[in-house]
DNA sequence: GAAACCTTTCTGTAGCGTCT
DNA sequence: AGACGCTACAGAAAGGTTTC
């Protein structure tokens, strides 16, 4: 089976001459997972990606993409005829950083949603810890960022969409450091899984038909 | 006051038709 | 055939209302 590197929109091709993705994938071959894998991440950084590569990179299934496209206006894949998701390598910057708010640091969808809004929209940089407002549980923030504010002149002690806008304060070191390393471990389970898949389909071609 | 019930919101999930 | 998209639906949690 061969499958290009690379495949970008716009050059040429049989099956769409308006958007060649120039992206051969032999569906004739029983596909080998491992080897589709390894094509995939052989491809140039600025190469487009489907929707189910990008679920497999980023380890998120379709159907979550797709919701995100939904509440998160930033997100704009481009639609071909079909409407064919493809994403473009800030597209998927974009997701993995929502990815990472979302699943690591605990925001809400609602908080990745302020920072997008009060943001360049690329929620690019280094970003605060999430107030009791962003976050999905009701964890103790005893040293959220909020603390050092003045509520007192705040009818509610609610910290609202619609309150001033948010204004970063020093951020707690201790947990940048925690989170920070266990961002250091998922990414070395997700190492380890990786490694584990290779086996696994390795193990299945030595199988028997 | 608190227990029970109802409604709304959030975050996905399932099913099915379409497209490559 | 399998990847993909769309829409309706699920279920858990939070908030609101009613009843005792």
């Amino acid at each position: 089976m061969t499958r290009p590197g690379d495949w970008t929109p716009g050059a040429g091709s049989e099956a769409d001459p308006a958007l060649d993705l120039d992206f051969d994938r032999d569906d004739g071959d029983a596909r080998d997972v491992g080897q589709d894998r390894a094509a995939r991440l052989k491809k140039s950084p600025s190469a487009f990606r489907t929707i189910s590569e990008v679920a497999d990179d980023l380890h998120i299934p379709q159907h979550v993409l797709r919701f995100w496209e939904t509440r998160f206006p930033q997100v704009k894949p481009l639609k071909r005829g079909g409407g064919r998701r493809y994403y473009r390598p800030d597209d998927i910057g974009l997701l993995r950083r929502i990815s990472d708010l979302l699943y690591i640091q605990g925001y809400t969808i609602k908080g990745v949603q302020r920072l997008l809004r009060e943001g360049d929209g690329t929620l690019s940089g280094e970003l605060p810890p999430p107030d009791v407002a962003d976050r999905g549980d009701d964890h103790e923030l005893t040293a959220h960022p909020h603390e050092s504010v003045d509520l007192a002149t705040q009818e509610d002690d609610t910290i609202s969409d619609a309150a001033e806008p948010w204004i970063p304060l020093a951020p707690p070191l201790a947990v940048y450091a925690e989170v920070d390393a266990l961002k250091a471990e998922i990414r070395r389970l997700q190492e380890v899984l990786d490694l584990v898949l290779g086996g696994l389909v390795d193990l299945r071609r030595s199988l028997p038909s």
